[in-house]
DNA sequence: GACTTTTAATTGTCTGACAAATGAAAAACA
DNA sequence: TGTTTTTCATTTGTCAGACAATTAAAAGTC
């Protein structure tokens, strides 16, 4: 169906490929024993060396995990949410750190995305989270934070308003739009005044929550993203003038 | 920094994080060439079929490219927008289709995404998403189309949809909700009837696009997550009845 | 100057070996 | 008999060395 891959690779590759596709297409289950490498090397017949690179392939996008010993060997991993978000969180930070993307255009994408969790996080928002949200808030306002510290705690602080919506796969396809944000961000120098003015937006979104202000909470992030817009236009202004 | 890699790991899986770290942290830039293999060997001081598993699993991700011959070698590749949505589709449906999602939260994330980018799509739609939206409608109506198939023009649409924002980034964090939905809704058996609707429900969100309606664009796609959410609890009582 | 051949560098693949881990079975022991 | 220890076969992890295939630069040829 899939196999736009083919000739001109790599045996390793190929063999990664069929093996993957017989894992993605349910052929092979989860938790299932792939053959030993020798089986491998015998059935495509190739050296286990080839075999190996093949594996470790697939080892690399968390398809298998392989055990040694006796009965040991490689098996269908079960994908973990812990393991979709790494993989999703750098592909999508290297997708935007490499190919020079209009900031306007990341901060338009994770606001809209952003948005997108709004009615949901309203309606099922727990003590949980927004006592997350306010420790990051409180974090904030201390004025010796590090650039790189204040934007981590940004990063926490959206991801936390993410989880509000209590839906595990929205968390997901948001963490890498939230993520992939902070690299960028952290060009830019927050000055005492405009963390003042993000830290008051953040405090008005904690409010939106608690009282379940979906318009409020809108508003509060349609502001961020204009603000956020601003300092990194004003960030490139500067830098051009140099 | 990010170094809750160690000790438990195989050597390759060493090298290659501390690699990968090296590429996500900028220390080698785009296009750049590693060392040959055998330097790596030495520098790290391990053979080189280690240093080449190492090498398979970064390749594995996208992140160097190899080319033979002399002046050959390693490089670091640039992530492009195709390698990025191939990764994020398999990782998507991998979570999904292994961790026994609720279907319901599946649809709620997938519309909400969908609902982020009613307000750019509208606003900025163009004749090129229109036309692929229209023919897809225009296939869905055939009556001989197969459920696979039915289900593959239901992703292309909402594809299109997606990329009427004109976002790049926003297209890439939406392909995996898009995409991975569709092995879930495959279990079902779309009748005339069901078709029908939803091919009504597909013309209404074309229309919302022409006359820029957003009110009737969320309102549609809200009337199609429902419905689907009802298509699939039908499928899962009739399962539940045998 | 244009074309061909050689050459050196580099990845791709293969073979064979040994180390390390590991669970099962066998042996030893109480 | 029941428990502990030892042995053992299997499998992955690592290594060393070899050769094939590819490739671009360099050298040679006309």
């Amino acid at each position: 169906m899939k196999n736009t891959r083919n000739d001109a690779t790599d045996l390793s590759a190929q063999i990664a490929s069929k093996i993957r596709d017989s894992i993605v297409e349910g052929r092979l289950i989860v938790n299932e024993r792939l053959p030993s490498e020798a089986e491998l090397s015998e059935q495509f017949s190739v050296s286990r060396s080839t075999v190996r690179e093949a594996l470790k392939r697939l080892a690399a996008q968390s398809l298998i995990r392989t055990q040694r010993g006796a009965f040991g060997g490689a098996f269908v991993n079960k994908l973990s949410y812990q393991d979709a978000y790494s993989q999703n969180i750098t592909t999508s930070t290297l997708l935007l750190s490499m190919n020079d993307i209009n900031i306007d255009v990341a901060c338009e994408a994770r606001f809209a995305l952003e948005r997108s969790c709004v009615p949901l996080a309203c309606a099922r928002r727990s003590e949980e989270q927004l006592s997350v949200m306010r420790r990051e808030l409180h974090r904030q306002t201390s004025p010796d934070l590090s650039d790189e510290e204040w934007c981590a705690s940004d990063v926490a602080f959206h991801r936390s308003f993410v989880d509000c919506a209590q839906n595990p796969v929205l968390s997901y396809q948001l963490t890498g739009a939230v993520e992939a944000m902070q690299p960028l961000m952290n060009m830019i120098t927050f000055t005492a005044r405009s963390r003042a003015k993000i830290i008051s937006h953040h405090a008005a979104l904690i409010t939106s929550l608690e009282t379940q202000d979906i318009p409020l909470a809108e508003r509060t992030l349609g502001e961020l993203a204009e603000y956020s817009m601003q300092l990194a236009a004003k960030v490139l202004a500067d830098r051009e003038k140099k």
